[in-house]
RNA sequence: GGUCCCAUCGUCUAGUGGCCUAGGACAUCACCCUCUCAAGGUGGAGGCACGGGUUCGAAUCCCGUUGGGACUGCCA
């Protein structure tokens, strides 16, 4: 007995979509559960109107970003439309499909109440030749049922009498989706197909044509398991739209997802690992992965959990992964993928890596996503702190003992002989035991004139990395800047 | 409209007839810690849609109701 054979055969229609991201991935988790499981990739790219080749790359750069490595392809179905035809051709000379020339107006106008929704079979006897107006359909049984043994679902029970005699091929010649699909399935030996609940209608259909084909060729290829996957919708609990719902997959690496969060957080939607904990490494989920325990309901895809997976990733990392994940967005004039839009308000001469690598460790554990890092440690590489106002004119323009606060922490840091975190906190320490004020109050016009803001990395740390001559400087133009 | 699917805290889920006074996680609230912000710690609030069965016993099985969703293309 060989391993299972499982494929992901997204459109080239738009953006990564994160469903189609989960769908890949619980496929590629079966595939990895055996040590002779396959995974093939193949985009079903046969709609010439809504493909784009920059969708093409998009899924390969996502899949690749997931680490959803493939055993077999990428195949592209294009390659494969002579075997649909052929497909197509063989089934219709054993007579299990007939042309029809009817229009979609024609066929709604002989619509009425009672009767079962879909094409009528008006053409089904009148024995049409192929021509440039004529679709090929499939003879539906109008008997029996068709029952779909979802691993997910259990038995789901199709009446044959109410499955419509769906169009296998264009007019045009071209063969469509559920044939195309399953003409590739067989050729691939898939096992296993499993994809979103939408196709769960399209089940007995690709059935009927499988067992066609089995009838009409001498080498039949047994019938794979289907498993239906949960929709993952919004929060109007509709399916989630590629046009208004944050789906993009690219969207979230560009943000500094890590993929192990990514990926983490998308085993949950619709699975759970076993036990209380929800963080689990990618080997306990192969381990544990099984399409029986995939929830049936839909899922909703939340973001505000994703994101503290996110920060338990990010804190996890050792300082040297972080400074290394955090490169596209500190430094992208190094790497040869960067975030689009996210470019850091520093230059490459102002950044300095020496710097940025004592500054790390403070703002990973600050950090959920590692588009946060450039605005939290922005003021260790800009000439000048670029100033929130309002914080400014509180602490600072606003506030007189502010200040004093700063003039005095100017003439003792001038005098200090020990520029380390810990005499520059006993100083303002002092400072505010003169003044009487909270240290959490008395460090905030320094916090402020140093750093352009009232939150960032602990503030004494950041001084001893800042340098004395850089922070004396800011606390004097931070005075000036009053006037 | 028809067919099909689904139903545990706001959200993702654990739960497969007694271990359930329903567990965990995110979010939320309070407190603690604290140089800001995070992180962390402690605690709180919050759920089996409803109605009938079956059973000694039901979140778990059955039926119905209600509610949600998907599909219903010469798209995939």
């Amino acid at each position: 007995m060989s391993g299972p054979r499982v494929r992901f055969a997204p459109s080239p229609t738009g953006y990564f979509h994160v469903g189609s991201a989960r769908t890949a991935l619980f496929n590629w988790l079966l595939a990895r559960q055996t040590s002779d499981g396959v995974f093939i990739l193949r985009v079903e790219d046969t709609d010439a109107t809504r493909d784009r080749e920059e969708w093409v790359e998009g899924i390969y750069s996502a899949m690749s970003w997931l680490g959803l490595t493939l055993d077999e392809g990428p195949f592209r179905q294009s390659d494969n439309i002579a075997a649909h035809d052929s497909a197509a051709q063989l089934l219709r000379r054993n007579g299990y499909l007939y042309y029809c020339d009817c229009t979609p107006a024609q066929v709604d106008e002989r619509k009425g109440p009672g009767k079962p929704p879909g094409y009528d079979g008006f053409c089904r006897d009148r024995g049409l030749e192929r021509d440039t107006t004529t679709a090929l359909r499939f003879r539906t049984p109008r008997e029996g049922v068709t029952v779909v043994h979802d691993l997910v679902r259990g038995d789901v029970e199709f009446e044959n009498a109410l499955i419509d005699d769906f169009v296998v091929a264009r007019s045009s010649g071209t063969v469509l989706y559920a044939l195309a699909n399953v003409t590739d399935d067989r050729h691939d030996r898939i096992t296993h197909v499993i994809r979103g609940e939408e196709h769960l209608a399209n089940a007995p259909k690709q059935m009927m044509l499988w067992e066609a084909l089995n009838q009409a060729t001498r080498s039949p290829v047994p019938l794979p398991l289907y498993a239906h996957l949960p929709l993952l919708v919004n929060e109007q609990r509709k399916k989630l739209s590629k046009r208004k719902d944050p789906v993009a997959t690219e969207m979230y690496r560009d943000e500094g997802y890590l993929p192990s969060a990514f990926v983490n957080y998308l085993a949950l939607l619709g699975w759970s690992p076993r036990g209380d904990e929800e963080i689990v490494p990618l080997s306990t989920l192969i381990e544990q992965f099984r399409l029986e325990d995939v929830s049936h309901s839909p899922a909703f895809f939340d973001v505000k959990k994703l994101r503290h997976m996110n920060g338990e990733y990010v804190r996890a990392l050792s300082v040297d992964e972080f400074i290394r994940a955090s490169a596209p967005w500190v430094r992208p004039w190094s790497t040869d993928w960067r975030p689009s839009d996210r470019e850091p308000a520093w230059s490459e001469d102002q950044f300095s890596a020496a710097l940025y690598t004592k500054v790390a460790p403070l703002v990973q554990e600050r950090v959920a996503i590692l588009s946060e890092i450039p605005a939290m440690v922005e003021f260790f590489f800009l000439d000048e702190p670029r100033f929130d106002e309002a914080s400014f004119a509180k602490v600072i323009a606003n506030d007189p003992v502010g200040r004093t606060l700063i003039e005095s922490a100017i003439e003792r840091y001038e005098r200090l002989s020990d520029w380390s975190a810990a005499p520059l906190h006993e100083i303002v320490q002092q400072l505010s035991d003169e003044v009487g004020l909270a240290l959490r109050k008395a460090q905030a016009p320094i916090r402020c004139a140093v750093t352009g803001t009232l939150v960032g990395p602990p503030l004494f740390e950041s001084l001893e990395y800042l340098g004395r001559k850089r922070t004396i400087q800011r606390l004097r133009s931070a005075l000036a800047r009053v006037g």
